[in-house]
DNA sequence: TTGTAGGCGTTATCAG
DNA sequence: CTGATAACGCCTACAA
């Protein structure tokens, strides 16, 4: 039970060379013979040695760790950037500390100066909600930790990004919506500080001007999170309105899913009466009745692109500006809940 | 940029006392007299030192590390329970390493040896669906680093476990259907070596039997992964039997929606001509059209006591049986795609 | 109460 | 080609 760790000193000692050797050998250095190389290979594979990687990182200062922060893992966006993570890291050997803030800037600052302690190499990260200061990224940036951030922008904090143009998905929802005939589009806007909220907000603003529709704030309702229960209040909010909205373009699929069920309770027909657009393309939501119109985002590619570009800054010697920004177009999937053009 | 990080050496010097003295100072250790307590402290909080963790887990052979590793983290299922394992590991100064075998053995086990090179001090594992053999688990056992198996049992090998009683939550689910006037109950079951698999289908056969309707298996069909997709074929299959089933119990949520998704397609009415009932509770089923019936399971207390059974196996000095068995009870939740009893 | 020295497992430098 | 030796940063006997 418990059997001891096999060591560089066990190894040693059984063959009666140096640890120095060992090391090398297995290194598979030049400067040592053929002969030596291939005893200790053996010896170790017979030991089934393996290095320590503590002692390494320790000699190294660097620990083949990566930090991924997002606000929570539960919902398909977010766990498919994860996977774009994975399927780049894990092959060069990263293991990933995946932390949710849970849209909690305190929660944030914690897991940064955690992730500070275990000595990450790299973060990848997508801000809380709450999240309106970059400190404590700057002072992880500041010691030479790269920092790529995706899917939520960092304004203010200048490093690497990779997005999605947010305001074009919103834009083009909304000019599809009232291309369909749809005359007062409402929106369910997300948390109001986050730079997705705001770039969307714009895109469906800009829509309607395009289309000569004037604006009214009223026809704004933003939610506190991106469950459905937090859109089932606002989307009453909205309904309630008069005249009432004859569409509801939503932050993303949940709470457009939410909508959906509000609108239904009143007895509307979707999309006849009301249309519904939401943002993300959960799986869940084709499957829904009517089906969900939606803005789909490649977001396997995000994941794949950050790391991607995480990896770069961990080969370069410097951090050093100009930073990239990367921007996804995403694309609108028209289903059952609006009107067919 | 990129600042020299503190270590105790350099609050040694700064105070020309030994290294010795700082490391028991900062340890709050009795022999140190309360003014050099004091001088060290002032002087660490000054330099803004952090005990370097490397080194403490270089000595200690403890890493503050927790594997945990679960077939994806997409479903809202393993995410729950990831959030218990976080919010009773977290405020220990446990850290999570999340690893997805994606439901491949090979994927699993590659995953073990990592988390054996990375020195876990703990693993909490639900077992790929492809999983049959466990000597990975045993493998880290024997080395003294504990294993809590959570949800899906491991056949075979003795450890700690949370499970769910699926054979009660099938049974009672399969029961009702056949108390609220279904004839014809099948079955869309999961991959065919998982435990959870298995209880349930035991659970389907038992209700039958209870209710003398005679069991045939041409009204079982297995999905090979537990994503909308795989459901779809099966229970097309299932749907082109004669005489056609009037309900269909799905292994899990997603596979219900297939279910739902095909039955409709058939212009079958739901509940009234094909009852549905899936496993899980998704926070999407009950926005379905009808809102699904399920069995929900307790996925975050899953995940508060088998983190609490891992501590304690982490507190323990030796690794011996008897091991725990936990059992959950799941609940039937019937909403509107079920007939009413 | 404090300092010295050895060790955790590895790698790199410098001799031989 | 190989062996000592000194780091990496920390902790803990054992001495003083």
């Amino acid at each position: 039970m418990e059997k001891k760790i096999t060591t560089l000193k066990d190894i040693a000692k059984e063959l009666k060379v140096s640890i120095a050797t060992v090391s090398r050998a297995l290194q598979n250095k030049a400067e040592i013979s053929v002969q030596t190389k291939r005893r200790v290979k053996a010896m170790a594979r017979k030991l089934n040695y393996q290095p320590n990687l503590l002692a390494q990182s320790l000699l190294n200062k660097r620990t083949n760790t990566i930090g991924v922060v997002v606000p929570e893992i539960k919902s398909h966006f977010f766990a498919s950037i994860i996977m774009g993570f994975k399927d780049v890291l894990r092959p060069l050997n990263y293991n990933l500390m995946v932390c949710q803030s849970e849209e909690s800037y305190k929660d944030e600052v914690k897991i940064f100066e955690n992730l500070l302690r275990v000595q990450v190499d790299g973060i990848l990260v997508s801000p809380s909600s709450a999240t309106t200061k970059f400190d404590h990224f700057l002072n992880l940036q500041k010691k030479g930790i790269p920092v790529v951030v995706f899917d939520r922008d960092s304004l203010g904090f200048e490093t690497d990004k990779v997005l999605v143009d947010d305001y074009m998905g919103a834009f083009q929802a909304v000019d599809y919506l009232i291309q369909s005939g749809c005359k007062r589009v409402a929106h369910l806007a997300g948390p109001h500080k986050l730079s997705t909220t705001k770039h969307r907000l714009e895109g469906y603003v800009d829509a309607l001007k395009k289309n000569n529709i004037p604006y009214d704030e009223a026809y704004i309702e933003h939610v506190k999170g991106f469950s459905h229960d937090d859109g089932l209040k606002p989307a009453k909010n909205l309904m309630k309105l008069n005249p009432q909205p004859d569409a509801i373009f939503a932050i993303n699929d949940c709470i457009a899913i939410s909508a959906m069920h509000v609108v239904k309770k009143l007895n509307l027909h979707i999309p006849d009466q009301v249309s519904i657009v939401g943002f993300d393309d959960e799986p869940h939501s084709k499957y829904f009745t009517p089906a969900l119109s939606t803005v789909w985002q490649p977001v396997y590619s995000i994941g794949i692109l950050a790391a991607k570009i995480l990896l770069k800054q961990l080969q370069a010697e410097t951090l050093e500006p100009p930073f990239r920004k990367e921007i996804f177009t995403p694309e609108l999937l028209i289903r059952a809940s609006s009107k067919k053009i």
